[in-house]
DNA sequence: GCCGTTTTCGGCCCGACTGTTTTCAGTCG
């Protein structure tokens, strides 16, 4: 079992601690970096541990090696034992309030014996607070203030809800004469998951005008804020978006700027600063502070020598390298996806029938649909016994001929039981175009016995698509235990694809994934899991995912067209299974 | 704590805002 992620989830959590110590920032930033870069790392950290080159892993010396070192060998690090003694860890939650940095926190549990937000409202409340050093009316009543709301957290909004909200504000705001250039910013425009913020940023040179016209849309609520060139909203679904306005030659610089993510800016930057040049929301500069670019991305990127990065890759994941190198990919587009891979019908738990959801995937310019309904154990959703299994076949065998040349696979979405077994049997999977096997009960066996289940399932040779690997529902259910990567392994020697499930909750495969499965040579399955007509669209999530995956055309099965898909289906199940 | 074809020491991304100050520290994105 690769144990990358315990290592950088303890990295990251010294560096936590350090933040409370008020320690040197630098000494945190090594920790964070380090952290990261173990996580992105496609090799095992032990294997790496066992070669005794920890310290060429890029941000990881002497020291950090020699704590690594000893926490693989002995499951403890005594530095960081001895920083739980020193540090209350609770403490690290102060460090989510608005307004509080590792300054702060640190006064606020060395003085007052602060440590969790209640706690923290309630000194606020009872104006402790000012009593500090650096702390004044004004400060105590916004923590106050941030702390009542983070009390009452509001979770990080799903892609699938912000970026709606943000391509509404960015089609009315465009319609605005005085917007010269409107675009989505931050988590959003990089195609996050989940996002903190909805920013949006527009080019002009008449802000005046486009904060008026922001402030007056008809889906405001709320104005929050109505700075001359920083506006800021409510929806009328209670969702914050802030607008940033700035000179149109400025815009690319800004951009870039403002879409990050923090880790792309500094590496960035940083390599800018080798250069003797300067990079900042303004512009590029050279070393005699002469602005050489900032009216586009694209003119910047050109400046440094380095392609356009498309914003979806722009996490320090090595796409400043590969972008100077002139390699980063050609990322797989919604346009290149011919059918639908997974899609549910009435006949389980969907809302549509099956021939709507025909219809629907024909409108949206498919060659091709899966409908895969649930299996028999999962009663909830109407599984499908056999015989209704072998009648929806018929209705299918029909509608294929009414709807020709498009085509209507036969697949199903099958229980993986709790001891890897299948909810139908062989005879029946062969008979089947399509068989997708997911996890849909026992979530909590351990991790040994999970990954067990899936990889025995996976070396069943009807088996063709893992659904949503890790069952992750975004704020709401974590992964299961799991070792992905032994999952990732099987399914590379089994030949079976691997589902990105578009449901704005799923997003499953999740992004880093994506990236490790197309290293091994696993095509990726982009599906929309649509339980309606609607939910078709969920595809774009899945694709959004896959491209944060450096996916490219090649590397997702549904861009083939239905003769290569068909040839791959039964390619893959003569294929030998032996184990 | 990491890092190095001008460096093994002295840097480490950049600029703005806020509030508490009276020139700046802390925080944020």
């Amino acid at each position: 079992m690769r144990r990358n992620e315990e290592v950088a989830a303890l990295l990251e959590q010294i560096a936590e601690l350090l933040m409370l110590k008020n320690e040197n920032p630098y000494r945190i930033r090594a920790y964070t970096i380090a952290a990261q870069n173990i996580r992105d790392l496609d090799a095992d950290i032990e294997e790496i541990a066992r070669q005794g080159k920890l310290d060429e892993i890029p941000g990881v010396g002497k020291a950090i090696a020699a704590k690594i070192e000893e926490y693989l060998r002995t499951g403890k690090l005594e530095y960081y034992e001895q920083l739980k003694r020193e540090v209350p860890i609770q403490a690290v939650d102060l460090l989510e309030v608005p307004g509080i940095g590792p300054s702060r926190a640190h006064l606020l549990y060395e003085k007052l014996g602060i440590t969790t937000i209640q706690q923290l409202l309630e000194a606020a409340q009872n104006h402790k607070l000012c009593t500090l050093p650096g702390f004044g009316e004004k400060l105590e009543q916004r923590i106050a203030r941030e702390a009542a709301r983070l009390m009452q957290r509001t979770k990080r909004l799903l892609l699938g809800v912000a970026l709606p909200v943000a391509e509404t504000v960015v089609t009315l705001l465009r319609e605005v004469p005085a917007v010269r250039a409107i675009d989505p910013a931050g988590s959003l425009r990089r195609i996050k998951e989940t996002i903190g913020d909805i920013d949006i940023l527009v080019a002009s040179d008449r802000p005046q005008e486009v904060v008026d016209a922001f402030t007056r849309l008809p889906i405001v609520k709320e104005v929050l804020a109505v700075g001359p060139t920083r506006p800021s909203i409510l929806t009328r679904e209670d969702l914050q978006v802030d607008l940033r306005v700035v000179h149109p030659d400025e815009y690319g610089s800004a951009l870039l700027y403002f879409t990050g993510s923090k880790e792309h800016n500094i590496a960035l930057r940083s390599l800018v600063q080798d250069r003797g040049w300067k990079l900042s929301e303004y512009g590029l500069f050279d070393e005699t502070g002469q602005r050489v670019a900032s009216r586009t991305e694209q003119e910047i990127c050109a400046c440094l020598g380095m392609d356009w990065i498309p914003p979806e890759l722009r996490e320090n994941r090595g796409e400043i390298q590969a972008a100077l190198e002139h390699r980063l990919p050609q990322l797989v587009e919604l346009s290149h996806i011919r059918g639908d891979l997974h899609v549910h019908t009435d006949w389980s738990d969907g809302h549509d029938t099956l021939e709507r959801m025909v219809q629907a995937a024909i409108a949206r310019g498919y060659e091709y649909i899966v409908i895969s309904d649930h299996s028999p154990s999962l009663t909830v959703a109407k599984g499908l016994a056999v015989e209704r299994l072998r009648e929806q076949r018929r209705l299918i065998d029909e509608l294929n001929e009414r709807y020709a040349p498009f085509r209507i696979l036969q697949g199903a979405e099958v229980n993986i039981h709790p001891d890897g077994s299948l909810d139908y049997p062989d005879d029946v999977l062969a008979e089947l175009d399509v068989v997708i096997v997911s996890v849909h009960s026992a979530f909590d066996l351990p991790e040994a016995r999970m990954t067990e289940r899936v990889i025995r399932a996976l070396s069943n040779p009807h088996v063709d698509l893992l659904g949503h690997p890790t069952g992750r529902l975004l704020n709401t259910r974590l992964p299961y235990e799991i070792d992905l990567d032994a999952v990732l392994d099987a399914a590379a020697e089994f030949g079976v694809a691997i589902e990105v499930n578009g449901q704005p909750d799923r997003l499953d495969l999740p992004d880093i994934w994506v990236q490790r499965a197309i290293q091994r040579g696993i095509l990726i399955a982009c599906t929309s899991d649509a339980h309606s007509t609607r939910q078709l669209d969920n595809m774009r999530w899945s694709v959004a995912t896959a491209r944060r995956g450096w996916a490219e055309a090649r590397h997702v099965l549904n861009t083939r067209p239905l003769a290569e898909l068909l040839q791959w289906l039964r390619q893959h199940r003569t294929a030998p299974h032996a184990r």
